[in-house]
DNA sequence: CTGCATCCGGGCCGATACTG
DNA sequence: CAGTATCGGCCCGGATGCAG
């Protein structure tokens, strides 16, 4: 993308990583880690390879990007300092995932921002717990252990709670918009006890004032 | 912009706010309030007036923008959380700053982001202080009061303190990262006693550590 | 003067084919 | 698997025109 040419600290930041996709590479990276070239394109649906490839070669050269030993892609440190605008914009959009369109595409680590804001911050009050959820494609795992409650992309080895389903549904469900039975008549099937789940929860998120809905 | 079509908190905050141009308007908007289309220009050097109308169009249908009864554009309750991401923004651009390119267009209330940072939070400690800031167009002032640092647009009644400048330079003042003969090399003239300024300071905004700067 | 609409050249994006 | 090459089309940039 052609520079704005500024002496401003955002346009200069947009001139990094303003390009289309720059940030959603991001997003893949600092939820997954290193990464492979298909890797990356799994997880960013639609992208054309030579975009691909022309956005990883613009980040490495800005230094957002680095490539490990075996030749992945990775953040490096000043790129996971990317984490706070991404995850802000992430928070930013969260009106808008009531309802899951179905021309959209989804992968179930794209999970870990919800997750996060909904389950953010430390509480040594909350009870440990290991949930899987099965929301399309891999399963991911929800971990809560010494008050912190962490996202884990792969299946349970011993889970006390697995949850299937549409992730609009289970998002619901995790942010506490959405009782049980209202989530089952979205196709949401639990298996195990979900109310050690519902102490888990920390935010609001999602359920903040109408004022906030767009349109 | 194209869609990204993907179930997406980050990909649905870029449909929407992810075009070229479009997070800069917001910047304007957050720094400086209501604005007419002019401004909005004047502040966005180089933007065509097409895609200029067109972005706020865009905005305006996605609930960010909104206009007040004399037609101006303003921020919307939902555009004002925009806050957040933007400021992250600029501040992991921050390492980005350190010198202003010649061919870098400037106006002073781009300094509200770096003001924010390195004079944020409140401290009940902190002496009142007024101080103008002329680091080219229009000055721009900077009050302390109540422990709190605002940024205000527009020259100061009664300054304490006056700072002319190039605006790197000023930055670097502010920061703590040039001591005032260093900053007087690089043409920064002082009227006043800059020590209560120091006082002010908070963060170590632009001096984190050499493994975060790029390249 | 402000706020936009139109037009057009160029560059960026998207899709597919192709290669080591 | 990891890109490179190519090409049509859309978006961006800059200039111009115009109505209130």
């Amino acid at each position: 993308m052609r520079s704005y040419a500024e002496y401003c600290s955002v346009a200069k930041a947009l001139d990094l990583v303003g390009d289309r996709w720059s940030l959603l590479i991001v997003r893949e990276l600092l939820i997954l880690g290193s990464r492979r070239f298909g890797e990356l394109q799994d997880g960013l649906p639609g992208i054309a390879t030579n975009l691909l490839t022309e956005r990883l070669r613009h980040l490495e050269e800005a230094g957002v990007v680095g490539r490990d030993e075996a030749g992945r892609y990775a953040l490096t440190p000043w790129g996971e300092l990317l984490a706070e605008p991404i995850y802000a914009l992430a928070r930013w959009g969260a009106p808008l995932m009531v309802t899951k369109g179905d021309d959209e595409s989804f992968r179930s680590h794209w999970l870990a921002a919800p997750i996060a804001f909904i389950f953010g911050g430390q509480d040594p009050g909350r009870p440990a717990l290991i949930a899987e959820i099965r929301a399309g494609g891999e399963p991911i795992t929800l971990k809560s252990a010494d008050g912190m409650v962490t996202f884990q992309p792969g299946p349970a080895a011993a889970p006390d709670l697995v949850i299937s389903g549409p992730p609009d549904a289970i998002i619901g469900l995790l942010a506490g918009r959405l009782g049980e039975t209202a989530a089952a008549e979205l196709g949401v099937s639990v298996l195990g006890d979900l109310a050690p789940l519902a102490r888990l929860r920390q935010a609001d998120w999602l359920t903040g004032p109408e004022s906030y809905t767009p349109r």
